[in-house]
RNA sequence: GGGUCGAUAGCUCAGUCGGUCAGAGCUGCGGACUUUUAAUCCGUAGGUCCUGGGUUCGAGUCCCAGUCGACCCA
């Protein structure tokens, strides 16, 4: 079927940047040389830098020649990096370069290089080179290194995309990331931005005296969170094995060890869907404060994003990305300068009903609406009576009518208890319209909500409240409708705790699916006494597609789940 | 899991009503050009039109199934 002689224009393209390097080979020099000098490499950004008092157009990036040359000097500056463009006029040639830092254009031509400028020809959009002369300013006003050596330092064996448009295919912007972050330098912005928000989250809590720690990522029960595991096998102990959906069982054991504040930032493992906002794997931060209590970390939270994004923000202009950073910014439809609103569970139903212009009795009547099993006596009549109810609520406003009432049903089905139905009510009712019931001042943008005060039935590992026994002290982070953060003051009681654990195990038996195990050493461990004490969670993906205006959570990691290429 | 949309050259995309319809730009190759900014100009090469069926005298185009993806919903 393969024709030795026929072969694509993709080998095409490579076999011509191939004999290139062979030519190198016969000149007796290499296509992938590793005898580089160390020291006295300049980056694009610091000649930009150096050469910034010889602006005379900002925008446009125009230096004077003469002011250039008296603060550069005549000698050689030696960069490193790919080209990115080759432009050729004959004894002429541009090149644009970049490196770690930026771009800067390389000038060649036959009177300054001599008989090395016939060896361009060998040179290929997307080498990394070599390339050594005084900076200068062209014609044109444009910067750059008048070339009196270069090299290639490695050969570029396959071509990048379209100069222009680059690579667009969102799928293939994934596969070939190494790639798509060459081509598209907003996806390498989103990329470094998560790196300094990690950076920044331990920067916060270093500072107050927080322990990062690291505990397993292979569990033998499931805990810590509401989801569905991925499963693995340990061969010598012959042991079913989870990969953790969540941290927060062992953390809290350290807790009870004595180390008063901890935190981890690590991997977890969720067998859900894949989705613009999930990944099977993603990064959690857990922290967990001994002697503090859910409402002191609500403080703690609007402190960390502040100090979070102003931390990013004098990172990304150190590196030159001030612009970039602030026009991502700018996207932000949130705004986290003003105080966040703080809104309890069952006020914020009540709230959602009145907006909705729906009768305060919708709570008390929500058995009523839940979809009947098909086989339980009278389902058709009771479905009927739901489908008449349904249609009038909906019919009270055009909001009530944006509810979507039919998976507000099937939720309520699957409530056993008055707190579940609390739940769900907030679910379909609340959570959807957070970002436009919570407003900036000036209305311009949406502001977070922390609600609070879940019910019980919903937070296995929360504290109950002391006013309230059948609500939790906990929050959960709402920035623009999106969950971000949840944090709870920590169930110490072990009887509570394993009577919450055995909910959970009989809710299992009963045929759910996202419930925890009973972790019968980790009410061991509450035995021997955990300190009073605040945890909390975040996404940090979900963190760095706020912070940067990522519509895609596969934009903010580098490498996403893919269904593997077909052959 | 459901709905909508999509897949044509290495990359970005056209392709009308089913009939010179295998096309353009970039990239590559050959040539001209000593200050360009997606350089320009001339020439040239490059195809499993996602896969498999079907309708038809004739399918990139219409129909069915499948694969993969995007977006929206669960």
């Amino acid at each position: 079927m393969t024709d030795p002689n026929e072969i694509g224009a993709e080998d095409a393209l490579i076999q011509a940047r191939r004999t290139k390097a062979e030519r190198l080979r016969a000149r007796g020099e290499s296509p992938f040389p590793n005898d580089l000098e160390p020291g006295d490499r300049s980056r694009a950004r610091d000649l930009r830098a150096l050469a910034a008092p010889a602006l005379v157009d900002e925008a446009g990036e125009r230096y004077d020649p003469a002011r250039v040359t008296e603060l550069a000097g005549a000698g050689d500056r030696r960069v490193l990096g790919r080209v990115l463009a080759r432009r050729g006029f004959g004894k002429a040639a541009f090149l644009r370069l970049r490196d770690g830092t930026g771009e800067l254009q390389l000038f060649c031509r036959i009177d300054s290089m001599g008989e090395a400028f016939a060896r361009l020809e060998d040179l290929d959009v997307g080498d990394h080179v070599e390339a050594a002369g005084p900076l200068m300013v062209t014609r044109a006003g444009e910067l750059s290194i008048e070339v009196r050596r270069l090299r290639v330092v490695s050969k570029a064996l396959r071509p990048l995309p379209d100069k222009w448009h680059g690579l667009t295919d969102v799928d293939e912007r994934y596969r070939r990331r190494y790639v798509d972050l060459v081509a598209n330098p907003s996806a390498a912005i989103a990329l470094r931005a998560r790196s300094l928000i990690v950076q920044a989250l331990r920067a916060f809590l270093d500072g107050r005296g927080f322990l990062e720690v690291e505990t397993p990522t292979l569990h033998a029960l499931v805990g810590g969170a509401a989801a569905k595991p991925f499963k693995t096998h340990h061969n010598a102990l012959e042991l079913e094995l989870f990969l953790r959906i969540a941290p927060e069982l062992h953390l809290k054991r350290l807790l009870v060890g004595g180390f008063e504040r901890v935190y981890e930032i690590g991997r977890a493992y969720r067998n859900e869907g894949l989705s613009t906002r999930h990944n099977p794997e993603f990064t959690i931060l857990e922290y967990y404060q001994a002697y503090a209590t859910y409402v002191e970390l609500m403080d703690q939270t609007e402190e960390l994003l502040r100090d979070v994004d102003q931390r990013v923000t004098a990172a990304m202009h150190a590196a030159g990305l001030g612009p970039a950073w602030a026009a991502l910014v700018d996207a932000r439809p949130f705004t986290i300068a003003e105080p966040f609103a703080r809104l309890p569970m069952r006020e914020g139903v009540d709230r959602a009903l009145r907006a909705a212009g729906l009768p305060r009795d919708v709570p008390a009547r929500l058995p009523e609406l839940a979809l009947p099993e098909p086989t339980s006596t009278g389902a058709e009549a009771a479905r009927a009576r739901g489908d008449a109810l349904t249609r009038e609520l909906a019919r009270a406003s055009a909001r009530a009518g944006r509810v979507d009432w039919a998976s507000f049903r099937r939720g309520l089905a699957a409530c056993d208890t008055e707190g579940e139905r609390l739940f769900s009510a907030y679910e379909y009712l609340v959570e959807p319209f957070l970002a436009e019931d919570f407003r900036s001042e000036d209305g311009a943008r949406s502001r977070p909500v922390f609600v609070v005060d879940y019910p019980a039935e919903v937070s296995p590992l929360a504290r109950r409240k002391d006013s309230d026994p059948t609500l939790v002290d906990r929050f959960e982070l709402f920035v623009h409708g999106r969950e971000l953060c949840n944090a709870f003051s920590e169930l110490n009681d072990p009887d509570d705790q394993a009577a919450r654990f055995r909910d959970q195990v009989e809710k299992k038996a009963r045929g759910a699916e996202e419930t925890m195990d009973f972790d019968a050493d980790y009410v061991r461990a509450l035995e021997h006494g955990m300190p009073p004490a605040a945890g909390f969670g975040l996404g940090v993906d979900r963190l760095v597609m706020a912070l940067a205006s990522q519509a895609s959570i596969r934009d903010v990691i580098a490498f996403p789940l893919l269904r593997p290429e077909s052959p």
